[in-house]
DNA sequence: CTGGGGACGGGGCCC
DNA sequence: CGGGCCCCGTCCCCA
C-alpha cells in the first residue's frame, strides 16, 4: 500500500508546464535511436537495469559566474534583509560556488569579521555567525567583511548551473544532474528498448509490460499502475471535484477537462 | 463532445 | 550526493 496518498494540500500554482520542450528533448534522444541490438535480453533478470551513459556529467562543470550586475538582479528596496518576500530566494545556493565569485580580499583587511548579509549583523568568528544564521534558516549567505558587497542587493539570485543540451539553468549540481539524465536516459526497458531519465520511470513503464496494477481504488476495483492515475480516477469518485469552473462552479476531475470545458461553451474568457 | 484511463515527465523532498 | 519516492501535471486515446 501507498505510504502517503493523498495527504498533501492541494494547490495549484505550479509553473505551468513546457510540453514542447519536453517532446523536443524525448524526441532527440529516444528510442527510434536506440540501439536495439545491444539491447539486454531476457538472461539478463533484472527489468530495471540501468545503462549510463555518463559522458554528459563531463558538463557538469557549474558556469562560470560573471560579475553580479546589480541591474539584472530583482529590485528589492529592502536588499536582503527582505526574506519574507522571496522564501524560494536561490541565494542560499550560493554556496554552491564554493567562492568562486569572491574577489580576492584586499591586503589592508586583515581582521576576520564575518557579515551576515541578512541583518548586517557582524561577528569575530565563523562559528558564531553560524550559530546566528540558524535564526534565519537560511544557508550561508554571510561574508567576510573583507567580502562585503558594498550594496545589499548584491546578493546574487542567479543560477550557476547550466545545461549544455538546453537553455535551463539551476542553481544547484544536484538539481543540473537530475535535469541531464532527461537527456542522457539511461534507464532503458529491457523489454522495448525504450529509455527513461529515472530508474522509477522505467519501473512504471515496465507495469505496461508485465500488467502490473499495484495501485488499488478503496472504492471500486479498479485498479492502476500508475499513482498519478489513480488519484485522477479518485477524483471521479468525489462528488466536488478538485478542479473548478471559474464562471459555471462546474468541478472536473482533470485539469484537462476543465480546459477542455473552457475552450468549449461555457466561459471561454476564464 | 465529454469523461476517464494510460503513459509519462519534472521538481522537490527525504533518507 | 545520489537514489527513491511523492505530487503535480500533461498529452493521447478511447468509450
Amino acid at each position: 500500500m501507498p505510504r502517503s496518498f493523498l495527504v498533501k494540500k492541494y494547490f495549484s500554482n505550479k509553473k505551468p508546464y513546457h510540453r514542447e520542450s519536453q517532446l523536443e528533448s524525448q524526441t532527440a534522444f529516444v528510442p527510434e535511436s536506440f540501439p536495439r541490438a545491444e539491447l539486454p535480453t531476457q538472461n539478463n533478470s533484472s527489468a530495471l537495469t540501468c545503462y549510463p551513459s555518463n559522458p554528459f556529467y563531463m558538463d557538469l562543470l557549474p558556469a562560470p559566474i560573471s560579475p553580479v550586475d546589480p541591474v539584472s538582479l530583482p529590485s528589492s528596496p529592502l536588499g536582503p534583509l527582505d526574506l519574507s518576500s522571496s522564501p524560494s530566494s536561490s541565494s542560499g545556493e550560493e554556496e554552491e560556488d564554493g567562492g568562486r565569485s569572491s574577489d580576492p580580499p584586499s591586503p589592508d583587511v586583515l581582521q576576520s569579521v564575518y557579515y551576515c548579509l541578512h541583518c548586517s549583523k557582524s561577528y569575530s568568528s565563523l562559528s558564531a555567525l553560524s550559530h546566528h544564521q540558524t535564526s534565519h534558516k537560511q544557508p550561508s549567505h554571510c561574508v567576510p567583511l573583507h567580502q562585503k558587497p558594498a550594496l545589499p542587493t548584491e546578493v546574487s539570485t542567479r543560477p550557476a548551473f547550466h545545461c549544455k543540451h538546453c537553455p535551463k539553468e539551476y542553481n544547484s549540481l544536484g538539481a543540473l544532474k537530475m535535469h541531464i539524465r532527461s537527456h542522457t536516459l539511461p534507464c532503458v526497458c529491457p523489454t522495448c528498448g525504450k529509455a527513461f531519465s529515472r530508474p522509477w520511470l522505467l519501473r512504471g513503464h515496465i507495469r505496461t509490460h508485465t500488467g502490473e496494477r499495484p495501485f488499488a481504488c478503496q472504492h471500486c476495483n479498479r485498479a492502476f499502475a500508475d499513482r498519478s492515475n489513480l488519484r485522477a480516477h479518485l477524483q471521479t469518485h468525489s462528488e466536488v471535484k478538485k478542479y473548478q469552473c471559474g464562471s459555471c462552479s462546474r468541478t472536473f476531475s482533470r485539469m484537462s477537462l476543465l480546459h477542455k470545458h473552457n475552450l468549449s461553451r461555457c466561459c471561454p474568457a476564464s
